[in-house]
RNA sequence: GGCCCCGUCGUCUAGUCUGGUCCAGGACACCAGGUUUUCAUCCUGGUAACACGGGUUCGAAUCCCGUCGGGGUCACCA
């Protein structure tokens, strides 16, 4: 563990063009280095364990991910945990699970921020030490005079620096500090962004945020830097919220003399209405999207298409994004999250998937359906097995998993069959009169096969001069309850000789 | 409101850095037609965009300025 807090990268090199003499005028230079690209990428995936791990972040993870692979090195994975009380187990679970179901695996054991409280307390001691901090008893109320006071004037930095450079001797009685970090007053912070390119902020802008809570607690931005530094982290790839945490960061890594991650800000994911994507659109969880029936592949290809482009390709292996991701193809403004988009991909990896791997999957969701939502039966072994002969079938027409088990559900529900309202009205007498023609046809077949149904099938509906959507359409009501199915042959063969034959039974009385 | 970012078809985007090959290409969605035993799939075709206004230039989606619009952020949250 001590090794741990040990680990920066080898002779980092810095880059900043400050001097303490000058601490007041600096002015951060944050080039990237080309030098470190070479001693290996270290990325980090770094939610916070609030809620489940939504698609924004998921998007994060993905681009984290890709990277460290498209450049040979490691994706880690920190949860920031450092406010205990809103930190649950459960959402740490969530967003491990989910991480692992769309195939983003992290190197190494997760950091728990938490428990690097004490090395942030050091450092934290260490800025106090060489006067880059100092403590803050401002009250409540008087910070809320300050933001007041801030915003009637159209000022953003809001604190005044009140206990900046006052005697700790005027501290009052039995009030514990907040630790503030003294941010430089003038010049300008500049972050060169790989998204966003070169971002300026005057720091008058940016006021002396707080390190650590008056309970001695370290607060986001100095964990942040301290644990990305410690960890070696080369790239810190996140959303566009943090932003203005880059640049505040950027002022800490300045005092302490370390060099920076190169950061890449990626644009934020919206919801239809061109908000960031929040819980009031309904923004769900990964595991909410497997439960829907999406592929792991699919909502991968679909991510790394929103807001990343590879000239005008739309279908990417997970080889040929790591081949083909680089920071610089993502793109500068939000885009809106489309559903329709989603599914037409999952349709197109369900089309392209393993028969028996789709019945696999198809059954690893049933769990998580409501009790209406699950077939029939579901615990019966033959019904699976049904499933898999009619998967040809039924794949072609599916944009989820769900979808699958809706259209196959006819394998599974048992005689006699419910029908629908419209299998109802089209089994006239008529129609039952040409099912029992067929049953007799049917019974007499001696290789169910779809070669040889289709062969009687038809053979029937020449011989007695119908046309065969006469045949076809009365057998899917009588097989499956319904007036659309996958090809009807194929149907026919799924459910097997005796089962069919007794459904067509079932409507010829 | 301050600060920062963004603005190409309804949506995701190519093209913008290195102005002309773009009366703007692809994908999803939508519309029409074809294939077909239903529904789909599949195939063919179509509708549809450079936010606006100036400037620079022989020439601007591409460069500059402004306007308008959208978003993010301003916690002892992360």
């Amino acid at each position: 563990m001590q090794l741990w807090y040990m680990s920066a990268r080898p002779s980092p090199t810095p880059l900043l063009l400050f001097s303490k003499i000058h601490l007041a005028q600096w002015m951060p230079i944050m080039s990237p280095n080309p030098k470190s690209m070479s001693d290996g990428v270290v990325t980090r995936f770094a939610p916070s364990p609030t809620c489940f791990l939504h698609i924004g972040g998921a998007r994060t993870a993905l681009f984290n991910w890709l990277h460290a692979k498209a450049n040979g090195g490691k994706m880690l994975l920190r949860i920031e945990d450092t406010d205990r009380k809103r930190s649950t187990s459960e959402a740490i679970d969530a967003i491990l699970e989910g991480l692992t179901w769309l195939g983003l695996e992290w190197d190494g054991e997760p950091v728990y921020q938490h428990a690097r409280a004490a090395r942030h307390g050091e450092v934290v001691e260490q800025l106090l030490a060489k006067g880059l901090a100092y403590k803050c008893y401002a009250t409540p109320e008087e910070m809320e005079k300050m933001r007041e006071r801030a915003h009637g004037e159209g000022r953003s930095a809001v604190y005044d620096g009140m206990w900046r450079d006052r005697d700790p001797g005027d501290a009052p009685a039995g009030v514990d500090p907040v630790i503030r970090f003294k941010a430089p007053n003038e010049g300008d912070t500049v972050i060169e962004d790989q998204v966003q390119g070169t971002v300026t902020v005057a720091n008058k802008n940016l006021d002396d945020l707080i390190i650590a809570r008056s309970d001695g607690s370290p607060t986001y931005n100095l964990a942040v830097v301290v644990d990305d530094h410690d960890m070696g982290v080369t790239h810190a790839i996140r959303g566009a919220d943090h932003l203005t945490n880059a640049s505040r960061q950027a002022q800490i890594y300045a005092a302490l003399e370390w060099e920076t991650p190169v950061f890449a800000h990626v644009p934020l994911i919206h919801g239809s209405d061109g908000a960031k994507l929040s819980k009031r659109h309904g923004a769900l969880g990964v595991e909410a999207y497997r439960a829907m029936g999406y592929l792991p592949a699919a909502l991968r290809n679909y991510l790394v298409r929103m807001g990343w482009s590879h000239g005008d390709d739309e279908i990417f292996s997970t080889a040929q994004m790591i081949e083909w991701f680089d920071l610089a193809g993502i793109g500068r403004s939000p885009a809106r999250f489309d559903f329709e988009k989603l599914a037409s991909l999952n349709a197109h990896y369900i089309k392209n998937s393993d028969d028996g791997e789709l019945v696999n999957l198809v059954r690893a969701i049933v769990p998580e359906l409501s009790q209406e939502a699950r077939p029939p039966n579901s615990d019966d072994e033959a019904c699976w097995e049904k499933l898999a002969l009619a998967m040809p079938g039924l794949k072609e027409r599916a944009k989820t998993l769900i979808d699958i088990l809706d259209a196959g559900r006819f394998v599974f529900v048992s005689r006699p069959l419910d029908m629908d309202e419209k299998a109802e009205n089209l089994l006239d007498d008529e129609a039952r009169a040409v099912l029992g023609g067929l049953l007799v046809s049917l019974e007499g077949v001696e290789d169910w096969s779809v070669e040889q149904i289709e062969y009687v099938v038809r053979g029937y509906a020449e011989k007695t001069d119908l046309k065969l959507g006469k045949a076809a359409q009365p057998l899917r009501a009588a097989l499956t309850g319904r007036t659309t199915s996958p090809g009807i042959f194929d149907v026919l063969y799924a459910l097997g000789k005796d089962e069919a034959v007794a459904r067509i039974r079932d409507q010829v009385r």
